[in-house]
RNA sequence: GGCCCGGUAGUUCAGUUGGUUAGAACGCUAGCCUGUCACGCUAGAGGUCAGGGGUCCGAGCCCCCUCCGGGUCGCCA
C-alpha cells in the first residue's frame, strides 16, 4: 500500500543539488533507480527528470525508515527528507556525486513491479519492446534528454517568431479532403450520413487565407497527418512549424527563417551556424549530386561522362546517349581496398532498386585495374573517362547509363550515399545547410497522365518562365525552395500565387476543368478576388529538425508516443476495432 | 504492393553436420555483508526456441504458410 504525499512538499530536483547545499534539508522526489544494500549500510539512488541524487542510511537512521529503505525495489516512487552531507568517497561519474542526503523521513508513494526493461542510457532493448511500453522507456535518461530538447526547441521557435512579428492562430483539424497530394485521412461525418471530413496534411490553404485576412505573419506548431507508408524519418501524423508572410518573397522567407536556424542552434546546442546558406538550384544539385537534397558533407559528386561515352563502343553506354539518356559517374577516393569486387556486386543490387539496370565500374590500380568494361571500350577513351573524373590509382569509378536521365541521377545519387556510408567518410559532427531552389513546377505522373504539382497547386512560377505554363510545363520553374540539412529535406516552401487569374491558368494545366477547380478550391479563389497581398511560406518538419539536432537515427526517438511501420501504436494498440453501435451512427458498414 | 534483415529465459545474446536434460551475462528472489555507487559473496527460480503445418528414427537448426518488428523501393501536392 503507497504512503500519501501529505504534508511532504518538494524543494528541489535532484540533479539541481551540490556541494554547495551541504548542511541544508531538502526534500526530493522520484524513482528508484538501484538500491544497495551493503548489511549495515543501504544507499538509493533517487531519479527525477534532471538527475540522480544518492540517498543514504546508515546506523544513525530511524529504525523504521531503515526498514522501509531496505524494501525499496526498482522503479519504487519515492519521497525523502533528508540533509545533504558529503560523501565517504566521491563518485566523478555523476554530478551529484560529491554528495548525498542523510535520510530523515521516507515515504513510499509508490511501489513497482520489477519493469519488463531496465530503466537505463542507451538501452539495447529492441525498439517494439520499448513502444509497447512506452511510458517506461521514456523514464530513460537519453528519451528524456531528447523530449526536453525538443521543448526547448519548439519554445525557441515560438520565442523567435514572436519577436519577428509572428502570430500564432489555430487553423481546423477537420477540413475537406483535398485528392490532389498525399492520401488524407478521413473521418466520417455523423451529421452528414455518406460524407467525411479530412485530417489536414499541412494547414496550407488556411494560412494563406490568413494572409488575406491581414494576420502578415503567421504562425503555428501544428500536427499534421498523411496517410502513406511509414520511414525512420516519417511518422502518419507529425509536427510542423508552419509559418506564412504577407509582402514577402523567397528572399524575406530565407532570411527569416536562416535567422531561426541560428538561434535554435545557438540556443539548443550551443553552436554557431554560419548564414546566409549556400543556395543552390534544382537542376544545379541534380547535376553534382543527383539529388534534391543532397548531403554536402563530403564531395563524391557526379561527373557528366555523356559526351566522352556517346562513340565509346560500349553498347550499354551508347545505347543510353542514342535514346536521349546520360552517361554519370562518381569516383570513390582511395577506395580500391574497401570496394572490392564482391561490395561492387552488392551496390550493383543496390542501384537495380532505383531503376539502374546496372553498374559499371573501374577499380584504378596500375597493373591490378580491374574494370567491368574496360575491355569494351578503347583505351584511351576510358583513360579520358578517368581523367576527367579525376580518378587516379587507388580510386574506384561506378558509372551509370540510362536512356532516362533521372534514373541516372536517382540511382547515383543514391549510390553515391551508400557508397559514403560504406566507405565510412561522412563527418558525423558537421551541420551543413543549404537551399534547393528554382524547383520545377510540374511534375509528369505517367500514373495519372498529366502533369502534377511538384510542390503543391499555389505555387508561383518564376517570372520568366510564366508563359511556359501552357506551352512548356515541364521546363517551368518555380518560386518553390527547400532547406536541406545533412542529406534530408528540413522544410520548404514557395512563394504563392496571389492572382486569381494565374491560380486558374495553373489548375488548367494541372488538367483541372473549371468545375472541378471550382468545386475544390472555389473557396479560396473566390477570397483571391478581395484584395490578396503577395505572400510566401514554409513549413519545418519538426521531428526531423529535432532528430538531427540530437542525432538520432530516427524521429521516433524524438517523438513521445510515436506509431511502428505498419502505422500501428503498440502500446494502446491502435487502430482498432470499434463498436457495431458506433458505425452504425456514423453509417458505416464494414465489407470484406 | 515489392525486396532485404531479424524473432531462443524478464532483457541482450550464444547454440557445432539435424542427435542426451537448450546455455551465458545482466535482471529477479532469498541469505550474508557499515561507504557502496554497474557494490561484493553464496544459493535459487526462471524456456509454448514467435505461431501453425511439413520432412525425418529424431527439428531451436531443414522446407512451406502466417504473425510481429526494423530498413528500403513504390508512395510521400
Amino acid at each position: 500500500m503507497s504512503e500519501s504525499l501529505r504534508g511532504f512538499s518538494r524543494t528541489n530536483y535532484c540533479g539541481e543539488l551540490s556541494a554547495k547545499n551541504i548542511g541544508e534539508e531538502v526534500s526530493v522526489c522520484g524513482w528508484a533507480q538501484r538500491q544497495r544494500d551493503l548489511g549495515g549500510l543501504i544507499f538509493i539512488d533517487l531519479r527525477d527528470r534532471t538527475g540522480i541524487l544518492q540517498l543514504a542510511f546508515d546506523d544513525n537512521t530511524d529504525k523504521n525508515i531503515f526498514d522501509k529503505a531496505f524494501s525499496v525495489r526498482a522503479e519504487y516512487v519515492l519521497a525523502a527528507k533528508g540533509v545533504i552531507r558529503r560523501r565517504a568517497s566521491v563518485n566523478g561519474k555523476i554530478a551529484t556525486g560529491e554528495i548525498e542526503v542523510a535520510v530523515t523521513e521516507l515515504r513510499i508513494v509508490g511501489e513497482a513491479e520489477t519493469p519488463p526493461f531496465e530503466i537505463v542510457e542507451n538501452s539495447p532493448v529492441k525498439e517494439d519492446l520499448r513502444l509497447k511500453y512506452r511510458y517506461l522507456d521514456l523514464r530513460r535518461p537519453d528519451m528524456q534528454k531528447n523530449i526536453l530538447a525538443r521543448h526547448r526547441i519548439v519554445k525557441c521557435a515560438r520565442d523567435y517568431f514572436d519577436n519577428h512579428g509572428f502570430v500564432e492562430i489555430e487553423t481546423p483539424m477537420l477540413i475537406k479532403s483535398t485528392p490532389e497530394g498525399a492520401r488524407d485521412y478521413l473521418v466520417p461525418s455523423r451529421i452528414h450520413a455518406g460524407k467525411f471530413y479530412a485530417l489536414p496534411q499541412s494547414p496550407q490553404l488556411y494560412k494563406q487565407l490568413l494572409m488575406l485576412s491581414g494576420f502578415d505573419r503567421y504562425i503555428q506548431i501544428v500536427r499534421c497527418f498523411r496517410d502513406e507508408d511509414l520511414r525512420a524519418d516519417r511518422q502518419p501524423e507529425f509536427t510542423q512549424i508552419d509559418l506564412e508572410m504577407s509582402f514577402a518573397d523567397e528572399d524575406s522567407v530565407m532570411q527569416v527563417n536562416e535567422g531561426f536556424v541560428k538561434k535554435v542552434f545557438k540556443d539548443v546546442l550551443g553552436l554557431d551556424v554560419k548564414t546566409p546558406f549556400m543556395r543552390l538550384p534544382y537542376a544545379k544539385a541534380m547535376e553534382l549530386y543527383g539529388s534534391d537534397k543532397p548531403d554536402t558533407r563530403f564531395e563524391m559528386t557526379l561527373c557528366d561522362l555523356t559526351d566522352l561515352a556517346a562513340d565509346c563502343g560500349f553498347k550499354v553506354f551508347t545505347g543510353a546517349v542514342a535514346a536521349g539518356g546520360s552517361v554519370r559517374a562518381i569516383c570513390a577516393k582511395n577506395a580500391f581496398e574497401k570496394l572490392t569486387r564482391k561490395e561492387l556486386d552488392k551496390l550493383a543490387a543496390f542501384v537495380k532498386d532505383y531503376g539502374a539496370k546496372g553498374l559499371a565500374w573501374t577499380r584504378l590500380n596500375g597493373e591490378n585495374t580491374s574494370s567491368s568494361f574496360a575491355k569494351f571500350v578503347p583505351e584511351e577513351k576510358a583513360a579520358a573517362m578517368y581523367q576527367k573524373l579525376g580518378a587516379v590509382d587507388g580510386d574506384v569509378v561506378m558509372i551509370i547509363a540510362d536512356e532516362d536521365s533521372q534514373v541516372v541521377f536517382d540511382a547515383l545519387g543514391a549510390l553515391r550515399l551508400e557508397a559514403a556510408q560504406r566507405l565510412a567518410i561522412i563527418p558525423e559532427d558537421k551541420f551543413n545547410f543549404l537551399w534547393v531552389t528554382e524547383f520545377p513546377l510540374f511534375e509528369y505522373s505517367k500514373e495519372e497522365g498529366r502533369y502534377m504539382a511538384k510542390h503543391h497547386p499555389f505555387t508561383m512560377p518564376a517570372e520568366e518562365d510564366l508563359d511556359k505554363v501552357e506551352s512548356d510545363p515541364g521546363a517551368c520553374r518555380a518560386k518553390a525552395y527547400d532547406m536541406v540539412l545533412n542529406g534530408v529535406e528540413l522544410g520548404g516552401g514557395s512563394v504563392r500565387i496571389n492572382d486569381p487569374k494565374l491560380q486558374n491558368r495553373m489548375f488548367a494545366a494541372l488538367g483541372f476543368t473549371p468545375e472541378k477547380a471550382q468545386e475544390q478550391f472555389g473557396f479560396l479563389m473566390n477570397a483571391y478576388k478581395y484584395g490578396a497581398p503577395p505572400h510566401a511560406g514554409m513549413a519545418y518538419g519538426l521531428d526531423r529538425l529535432c532528430m538531427l539536432m540530437l542525432g538520432c537515427e530516427s524521429i521516433r526517438d524524438v517523438i513521445a508516443f510515436p506509431k511502428v511501420q505498419n502505422a500501428s501504436e503498440l502500446m494502446s494498440s491502435s487502430p482498432n476495432t470499434v463498436d457495431e453501435k458506433q458505425l452504425n451512427e456514423l453509417h458505416i458498414t464494414i465489407s470484406d
